[in-house]
DNA sequence: TCGTGATCATTC
DNA sequence: GAATGATCACGA
């Protein structure tokens, strides 16, 4: 385990630390084995680099490292440098949510400061060979913020007038709503067309690629 | 069961 | 090829 890292600078040059770094080299630090594929494992590098920063929140719906304000996430990359996949954010209140407003959402608090490392994301590169990228810190910018606001107030508004089952992954510019479960079957509490509870699929805040590549490029000059 | 870490795999 | 809806693992 590293020290717990006590101000932003030690942990963002740690992280700066673990360019180059290949997978497997983090994995034997910490006594683990690297898995063939990540089928079964499929947050298996995100948990990684927690373990190599000492994060620990561990599963709560906090930052990952509260003292500092920092959210840890990890963005696979293609060869272009371009993202994989979308960014899971945090999971969707779907009930109780008459109150909640975007200053003191969850989404809000998340991104407010993320502490962002590419990873080598191509399936074709055996995963020990892989490596860890150059990690950066990313605050939103005002337009940044102002585009995750109205989406998050939208999919709310939703939500909040029970339509949360006619929302799509296709709705929201850079925030998306898609499913966050086990599996199809899963069921939790919502709001229903008229008010009622009524059972559905628990649903979670992505950030869609268009943005995260947008973040990747501007950062790195591309 | 929920929230964390996400990627898979089928569809578009 | 990109994106959506589905899925996998684990700790509390």
């Amino acid at each position: 385990m590293p020290q717990p890292k006590h101000d932003l600078a030690s942990l963002f040059n740690a992280a700066s630390d673990l360019a180059g770094r290949t997978f497997a080299e983090l994995a034997a630090q910490q006594g683990l084995r690297v898995p063939n594929d990540l089928r079964r494992d499929k947050g298996w590098v995100g948990q990684l680099l927690e373990g190599a920063l000492g994060a620990s929140a561990g599963s709560q719906a906090l930052q990952d490292f509260p003292d500092l304000g920092v959210e840890l996430k990890t963005i696979p990359l293609d060869a272009n440098g371009k993202p994989l996949e979308t960014t899971f954010v945090c999971t969707t209140p779907l009930i109780d949510i008459a109150g909640l407003n975007w200053e003191s959402s969850n989404v809000r608090n998340k991104l407010q400061c993320v502490l962002w490392i590419p990873i080598d994301g191509r399936r074709e590169i055996p995963l020990h060979q892989r490596t860890v990228g150059t990690a950066f810190l990313w605050q939103p910018s005002a337009a940044e913020e102002a585009q995750l606001r109205a989406d998050w107030q939208e999919h709310m508004d939703k939500i909040a007038l029970g339509q949360v089952e006619q929302i799509t992954a296709h709705q929201g510019e850079v925030l998306q709503l898609r499913p966050k479960a086990a599996n199809s079957r899963v069921l939790t509490d919502a709001i229903g067309p008229h008010g009622e509870l009524i059972q559905t699929l628990p649903r979670g805040f992505y950030l869609k690629t268009q943005f995260t590549g947008q973040i990747i490029r501007t950062v790195f000059n591309i």
